[in-house]
DNA sequence: CATATTGCTACAATTTCAGTAGCGCAAGAG
DNA sequence: CTCTTGCGCTACTGAAATTGTAGCAATATG
């Protein structure tokens, strides 16, 4: 499972043709809403409607398209009772995300 | 000139008018190349050429604007001798970055 | 002057995204 | 059973971003 979902990942990564598998991730991370998704799940899982929300209303198009994405990647989840969760991966690469917020909101720039 | 920056930064932000550092820095991440950009100046300054190769040949188009952004960033910055360099604030960030290798390296769907 | 390199721009073709609407399904309420 | 509610997800159109290619002006170098 994990052989064919690299398959497919292979297919889909743009602008990096090099195999390098942090290409990958950057080029997955690199897309719109993929960064803010894993952002949002940090905490608790989300239902589709309510990561939606969270996300200011992205288009379900592309949202649909990202999860779809972070799930074939295996860092995202579909629960059975329904909403989406990191999975052990993802958790893992949120770990590395959380830092972020503190660069963040120290770089003046970034302040509102 | 940080608060031209920020006042020119925040009508960029797209999909989050918050007003959150975060999202603003997930936002900028999350456009095509910049992730990558920060990636390929973590060791040395580049040329724009340079640049543009290792980035597997991308439009220049887009790498300019993305530089322009992380310029506007007080991110990345041009060199007076020629080639483009991360500044102090994106060293800081490129730390944050660096550890994406070892988790793409260890996450099975991004092995090549 | 001839040549090469740098940062950068123009422009058409293509791909991606936004925004809105609504489907089929399942679970619960009456 | 019927009605309602919320779920994951899709369709569709117009707008925006990205690609790919070509080439410019400025600067340096021979």
């Amino acid at each position: 499972m994990a052989k064919s979902a690299n398959t497919r990942l292979a297919k889909r990564v743009r602008g990096s043709r090099t195999g390098r598998p942090v290409m990958a991730l950057l080029d997955l991370l690199g897309r719109r809403w993929t960064l803010r998704v894993v952002w949002e799940l940090r905490d608790a899982p989300l239902t589709s409607r309510a990561l939606r929300e969270a996300c200011d209303d992205a288009s379900p198009t592309v949202l649909n398209e990202r999860l779809s994405e972070l799930r074939e990647a295996g860092l995202v989840e579909n629960l059975d009772a329904g909403g989406y969760r990191l999975t052990a991966g993802g958790r893992e690469l949120m770990e590395l995300v959380l830092p972020l917020q503190k660069f963040a909101d120290r770089w003046p720039p970034f302040k509102p």
